[in-house]
DNA sequence: GCCGTTTTCGGCCCGACTGTTTTCAGTCG
């Protein structure tokens, strides 16, 4: 049974190779809606197919059609459309599409024209000068898809969301040296606090463009100029990020900052629902006709709309219009709202602070416990805990504790799921524990069923409080390892265990999708930083923005409530 | 390909900017 990603995946593909055949945009739409709806559902499509009750149409943009194509992938794993599709376009051709300034219908008079099929063909025929022979081409755009090229091979990447912060807040630095910017924010995906990043989209309130434009072309680290117009601006600094500015006034800059904060998908419903109410929203305001009736903040435009403002962390078209209409939208939960930070290292293993620093350091940040979860003996390269030198850390835990005051130490312990299944530590040890996080550092190439079968070990195991980094991925780094996630889900319900929400940038899973689904099947969050040194412990913001992500309030994240209240949760 | 308080056809968000054109198509977000 395909996943879900795999399966939103070939959608995509499908959707790439229609718009490369010049087909109906909607059509092509449809198919990405599709691939988005698919990714986002809180559960397998196996899932829905297994139960009688419930059928792939009654989703929102599925209908008949998509939904055959759904099942015929889903149980055997292959499409034959796709292959009919692949019969007349070969694969290779997608990579033209990654091209800046590349669109189907360019890509695909170079194919018809020039049966260019792939990126070194492309390069060869541009130095051979063939481009700009062709009908709407010409040398300027012949230099653009040479520079695309490069562009393509090399900076292709979305970055960390933390570290396009550090970027943005250079940028906007630099802008607040501008007096004639009024406000300023950066919108698009950094807004909306994902993961990773494209790109950055600044949006600036001035009366004065050109002031604004000038100001931004003088940010050090500017390689290129991409373009430039009466009110927007693009560009592209020396690590290969782009970054579009727009200036608008301020009776514009709501409906702007909704607009460019997206995404695309909540943007076109936005509009959609305007339109069925005979209004029109574009960047300039909400218009009755030639009336401008709102547009200065965002919270005008969705009043217009007979809507609360919708947080900029859930604007993904998932499920934000259904809560927002019927008052149900989630108050999500805040960094001010965590209590504890219930996974972390010392000296004792991988850390580079000693069990004394760490206290301290939270201590600092206003936790009010924190849990030591070092690696366990199986983890040999941390250094990980034998039975021994984990009585020994816990001995010392009790002393610490008799002296401190306002802060709680708790004795844990971040516990190898062994390859054969099985956990790392006796279970006379565990039982001694405050806390107890599991997680898989090794065997992750296993398959399904086994890895699996680890975890819901782990889960059964009474001794244990929470799974950590549940999927293992490294964004951009590795891949998440092939875990069935619906009975990790399930078994964590029916033994009241909790899930970690890993908040290092790096990580950062269970990622949104996997916390609503979490929250859907009645499962609790716990965010950890899984800090490895004192300033470790100021990473659980970006973990809070993808529990924002995934809608979680206050009370689905477990450590917002005080350790009486989680060891009550977690049956201690 | 999807969808329905304009329901089974005919629409589907909207505009800036570029490069190629002499009024607009393509791309992007």
């Amino acid at each position: 049974m395909l996943s879900n990603a795999e399966i939103a995946a070939v959608l995509d593909q499908v959707a790439d190779l229609l718009e490369f055949e010049g087909a109906n945009v909607f059509r092509v739409r449809a198919y990405r809606n599709g691939s988005r709806t698919v990714q986002d559902l809180p559960e397998s499509v196996g899932a829905i197919l297994a139960d009688e009750d419930r059928q792939l149409t009654d989703i929102a943009g599925i209908g008949k059609d998509l939904a055959e194509k759904i099942e015929t992938l889903a149980t055997t794993a292959a499409l034959p459309f796709l292959d009919e599709l692949l019969e007349r376009i070969p694969e290779s051709v997608l990579a033209l599409l990654r091209i800046p300034g590349l669109g189907p219908k360019k890509a695909a008079v170079l194919y018809r024209e020039l049966n260019i099929e792939n990126l070194d063909q492309l390069r060869a025929a541009c130095e051979a000068g063939q481009i700009r022979e062709l009908k709407g081409f010409a040398a300027k755009t012949e230099q653009t898809i040479l520079d695309g090229i490069e562009l393509a091979a090399t900076a292709d990447e979305r970055i960390y969301w933390c570290h396009a912060e550090v970027i943005a807040d250079a940028i906007l630095s630099h802008l607040d040296e501008c007096s004639a910017i009024r406000r300023r924010e950066v919108t698009g995906s950094f807004r909306r606090g994902r993961e990773t990043v494209g790109d950055l989209d600044i949006l600036v309130d001035s009366d004065d463009a050109e002031a604004v434009m000038d100001r931004f072309d003088e940010f050090p680290g500017i390689a290129s100029q991409t373009g430039r117009g009466d009110t927007k601006m693009s560009v592209r600094l020396d690590s290969g990020l782009q970054v579009d500015l727009r200036v608008v006034n301020a009776e514009a800059y709501g409906t702007a900052l909704c607009y460019f904060t997206g995404s695309q998908a909540h943007n076109i419903e936005i509009r959609s629902r305007a339109k069925q109410r005979g209004l029109k929203i574009n960047e300039y305001g909400v218009f009755w006709g030639e009336e401008y009736v709102a547009g200065k903040t965002e919270e005008d435009v969705y009043a217009a709309l007979e809507l609360p403002w919708i947080p900029p962390q859930l604007r993904e078209s998932r499920r934000e219009f259904e809560w927002a209409e019927t008052g149900q939208l989630p108050q999500l939960v805040e960094l001010a709202d965590i209590r504890g930070d219930l996974h972390m290292h010392t000296t004792a293993t991988d850390g580079k602070n000693s069990l004394e620093e760490m206290i301290a350091a939270a201590r600092k940040r206003k936790l009010k416990y924190i849990a030591i979860t070092d690696h366990s003996q199986r983890v040999t390269m941390a250094g990980g805990l034998d039975e021994s030198r984990l009585l020994a850390q816990w001995a010392e835990i009790d002393r610490l504790n008799d002296s401190l005051s306002g802060i709680q130490v708790l004795k844990g312990i971040e516990c190898d799921i062994l390859e054969k299944g099985g956990l790392d530590i006796e279970d006379d040890v565990l039982a001694q524990a405050d806390w107890v996080v599991c997680s898989i550092h090794y065997g992750q190439n296993q398959p399904r069923e086994q890895i699996t079968r680890r975890i819901l070990g782990a889960i059964e195991n009474p001794h244990v409080s929470a799974i950590a980094h549940p999927t293992g991925r490294l964004i951009n780094r590795r891949k998440p390892y092939d875990v069935d996630l619906d009975a990790v889900y399930q078994a964590a319900q029916e033994h009241g265990k909790l899930l970690e929400l890993n908040a290092n940038p790096a990580r950062l899973d269970l990622d949104d999708v996997a916390c609503a689904a979490a929250k859907a099947h009645g499962v609790k969050i716990v965010i950890s930083t899984d800090a490895h040194k004192i300033e470790g412990l100021d990473v659980m913001r970006y973990g809070i923005l993808q529990a924002q992500r995934g809608g979680l309030t206050k009370d689905d994240v477990a450590n917002t409530r005080t350790w009486p209240q989680m060891k009550k949760l977690i049956g201690k």
